[in-house]
DNA sequence: CCAACATTCGTAAACGTTTACGGAGTGCGT
DNA sequence: ACGCACTCCGTAAACGTTTACGAATGTTGG
């Protein structure tokens, strides 16, 4: 099946009404209409998506892009296949598809979403891995892309986004261990161009602050965030002259390099040193100690993310009166054993919440 | 800056004149080529894409179709951000974008990409997670879009693929257990439709029985491959009458789950229980015990996989003369200490390689 | 000086759609 | 019988590019 015209031909109709009938235009009757429906899926016609695009001036297709540094959190793994298939049942509706847009690692990102924006592959972008100050804003913006980032940043000019409640996460996982007795937090962060690294770690020496504690510079670990990372952070914490008591880690899966580190040293996580992270609660469920973290619904982000990029769309705004705004997206606290003691004497004075590994409740 | 036209005017020249230059034809004077460059820079203009594609009946874009179920290696979680590199290296020099096709979890494989094919979205399409009887190749061949998958089916006709060598790394896999004594090797397995899970399990039995070790179906665990099923899959070796001595993992962080639960009732993997896995080796080697594993290099494979493609493409093959035949993909084992000792007497008889954890050494 | 050729460029068709416009046919009210 | 509204459909232009073709100009060789 070459294109419209040899269906056309084949139902002997006009070329025109044929399109108008695929596409649930209202002049058309309903008997033909019916006639090249079934025509259609008999010989497998697909409308060519550039000659439509071409026509119509967009693509149906909204891009998201992924940057594979171990920088940021986003980047670490299935961050994106989680959000991924929230952001599709929202797409779906509107008959969008998603692609993602991996950036080389070689290619300046904004350089490559200059070529993907100029090339007029996408109608729209999702992007994130924001950095503190970030020109691929400006860049979408000019080109009148819409757009949504996952986070902030400090660049100019408002422009939509859903960001995690690092201040929150901060705070409460800083009350978390000061109210067990714990003074001595070290934290664990990425490079500081990328924002939210800036934004944890503001919101870690506020909520120190805001308890009479002062912060410490040794206590920040930049690391990457990765097992390695990990494994070097523990280190740096074993050979501090004053030892931490906490450490709050912004990937879940470095704690297994830190657990290892510190095993190596006789140190026992969740004994000698509590552990709280961050994101994949069924990953961090079964490390031993379990760990301590904030998780959070990365398909209820996706959907999140996925109205809120349409409520920005002239041509979509339409179906979601509701969204549009920005977000600081809550994270939930899910206790693991790995904070789970006090820590002037070692004991296990806290009893963690029970974890169940019941084959049907384990599932989140 | 809208199109051709407008560059055109902008430089009064012919818009033919400009295409030409900016696509390197030969007629056109050096100079005026000079001059179309530099406008085109300056007024940031880039073809469209649809228009390009219209006319050339090709999009210059590359589809890598990925799935998000858990019931394959390739799914688990960073193995597509990993070929993505190398993929991208290769088509670089060919001007080619990758976009990655996430197909939604609650839509048929093969429908999606019969949309995404009949939509011409892109060239050429890269596959992975091959079921044994696999739709999607009588689909492509149909359509002549050029193709890669990642993995073998049963499906009849010659396709492209390159897969990893199960074959070798079950047999290498039995071989170093059996030379430290084990003779009861328990194995996890994914769904039986998933075409690696049966090559996977079809390798262990004849690596088994090469070796005079009877097949036990009671040794082959059915989990998902996740820690969860990990957790799940020691769960159920624990539960048998003749325990197991060693058992073969076919996801790396399963062993975190299996780890858990083996603990949890006092076996000592590396101790009481050897374990091998597979893939992701600087994951492997900071759990603990380390996880001997058989690891890849997925940036290598990637380019292996775009060499491939491209062999296979009428308009790439004569830049690729050596390549386009199928390979079955070779992997190296690390050893670590979740498999070093005996298991008659439990004793770390063997010492493992040493394993150096220093920030230099420990990249891969 | 002329034919033959090379260089450079402009013209226009083509790719597959969608859609504005208008025409044909029908039914209805006057 | 006429005008009008309505339904349905065909015609053709337009989207932005690439490229076959040929025209115009300059160059060379005899």
């Amino acid at each position: 099946m070459k294109g419209i015209r040899q269906l056309a031909e084949h139902l002997d109709i006009s070329i025109g009404t044929v399109s108008r009938a695929l596409n649930g235009k209202p002049d058309v009757n309903e008997e033909t209409r019916r006639r090249v429906l079934a025509a259609a899926e008999e010989l497998g016609y697909v409308a060519n998506q550039s000659g439509r695009s071409l026509r119509q001036g967009e693509t149906k297709v909204i891009g998201l892009m992924i940057e594979s540094s171990t920088e940021a959190v986003e980047n670490a793994d299935n961050f994106f296949i989680g959000v991924t298939s929230g952001l599709q049942s929202v797409f779906a509706r509107h008959k969008l598809d998603l692609v993602m847009l991996p950036c080389p690692s070689d290619e300046d990102p904004h350089e490559y979403l200059k070529r993907i924006v100029a090339r007029r592959i996408v109608d729209a972008m999702i992007i994130s891995n924001m950095q503190r100050i970030d020109r691929r804003i400006d860049l979408l913006s000019r080109a009148k892309i819409p757009f949504i980032a996952v986070g902030r940043s400090l660049s100019p000019g408002n422009f939509p986004w859903i960001d995690l409640d690092f201040e929150g996460v901060a705070d409460r996982a800083v009350e978390r261990l000061v109210a067990r007795g714990h003074r001595r937090i070290a934290i664990t962060a990425p490079s500081s161009e990328v924002n939210l690294g800036y934004v944890f770690l503001e919101s870690y020496r506020r909520a120190l602050e805001r308890r009479g504690i002062a912060f410490d510079p040794s206590l920040v670990i930049r690391v990457k965030s990765s097992e390695h990372g990990g494994y070097q952070a523990a280190h740096e914490l074993l050979v501090l002259k004053e030892r931490p008591t906490a450490v709050i880690l912004i990937y879940e899966l470095m704690a297994i390099g830190l657990y290892r580190r510190l095993m190596e040293s006789g140190v026992m996580p969740g004994r000698d040193l509590a552990v709280i992270g961050f994101r994949d609660a069924p990953r961090a469920r079964f490390l031993q100690p379990s760990l301590s973290c904030f998780r959070m619904s990365l398909y209820d982000l996706g959907i999140a993310l996925g109205r809120t990029l349409l409520a920005n769309m002239p041509a979509y705004r339409q179906f979601y009166p509701d969204d549009g705004r920005n977000v600081v997206w809550p994270l939930e606290l899910v206790p693991g054993e790995s904070d789970a003691f006090d820590p002037g004497t070692g004991e296990k004075e806290f009893e963690p919440e029970r974890l169940s590994f019941d084959d049907r409740t384990v599932e989140f």
